[in-house]
DNA sequence: TTCACTTGGTTGCAAATGCAACCAAAACAA
DNA sequence: TTGTTTTGGTTGCATTTGCAACCAAGTGAA
């Protein structure tokens, strides 16, 4: 078991953290500039616009890779501005569930071309589309 | 010029964005557990370490995507733990040319292991070698 | 039942980040 | 020369993150 990484492994690691930062920075931008807020509200709005009946708090933070604590808090800077509700879960004394509200969709239709546009630019015109499979192939085998 | 992305581009850039997040999770918490610095560190002593003459300020942060107000700060963390140095620069009375120090270089040294290691894993040893390339000639495209 | 252990979530405090204002040296123009 | 603009870097303040301690409900064992 070789637990030294070739150049070219060590390369492609360096590129991908890169090209993170980097997508990160348009993103953001990019949002700022339409006056939006950050990226993560997007993704925790995104979670819960999928679910009909709200998630659990700690299955926002696993699909997310959130530490808990974080996500509490990211949760009340949401609730605060009412695009979420938390409301105490009925299977678990402990727990809440979350849920996205009406204004809480509305945000996320108007972040998505926002968004979109960046990943286009940032991805979609980059590649071409065979390049973009086998990308994602690769992707999905580092995952996890 | 199409605006808006594929469900395959948008497959891939979620993807990268999870990698990211997970190979950033197994980095700093093998540092920690080794009880050494975060990984920004070792970028900071890394770029320093090539350039016997050490670098400009500005040029740390092009490289590390780096706003310079947080490199600022970021070195003079570095400097209190006597990492690096800084000295006011010869060729322009405004910056200073950051080195790196020997202690600086033998943190560095006990750093790669660990750091390595975990790129083995979560990169070396989940693709082959051919899938590793092909995976760098794809982020490079992605790269500016 | 009682007592320990785990789990879901919150909170206080310290450290790091982002933003905007700032300062001084350099570059440039008149 | 003087005045203006740009550049390299720092600093103050607000926001966010990380860590550890905490609380209360659930689980499990004796």
């Amino acid at each position: 078991m070789n637990t030294t990484p070739t150049e070219q492994t060590i390369a492609a690691w360096a590129r991908l953290l890169r090209v993170h930062t980097q997508w990160q920075e348009q993103v953001q931008s990019a949002l700022k500039a339409a006056d939006l807020p950050p990226l993560a509200w997007y993704d925790v709005l995104l979670e819960l616009h999928r679910k009909r009946h709200g998630l659990r708090q700690y299955e926002i933070g696993e699909r997310m890779l959130l530490p808990k604590h974080n996500l509490s808090r990211l949760l009340d800077r949401l609730e605060k501005e009412a695009l979420v509700t938390r409301r105490t879960s009925p299977e678990d004394g402990r727990g809440n569930r979350v849920l996205i509200t009406r204004s809480g969709r509305r945000l996320l239709q108007r972040m998505w071309p926002v968004y979109g546009r960046v990943i286009q630019e940032c991805l979609g015109q980059r590649l071409t589309a065979a390049e973009v499979t086998t990308l994602a192939k690769l992707l999905d085998k580092l995952q996890q």
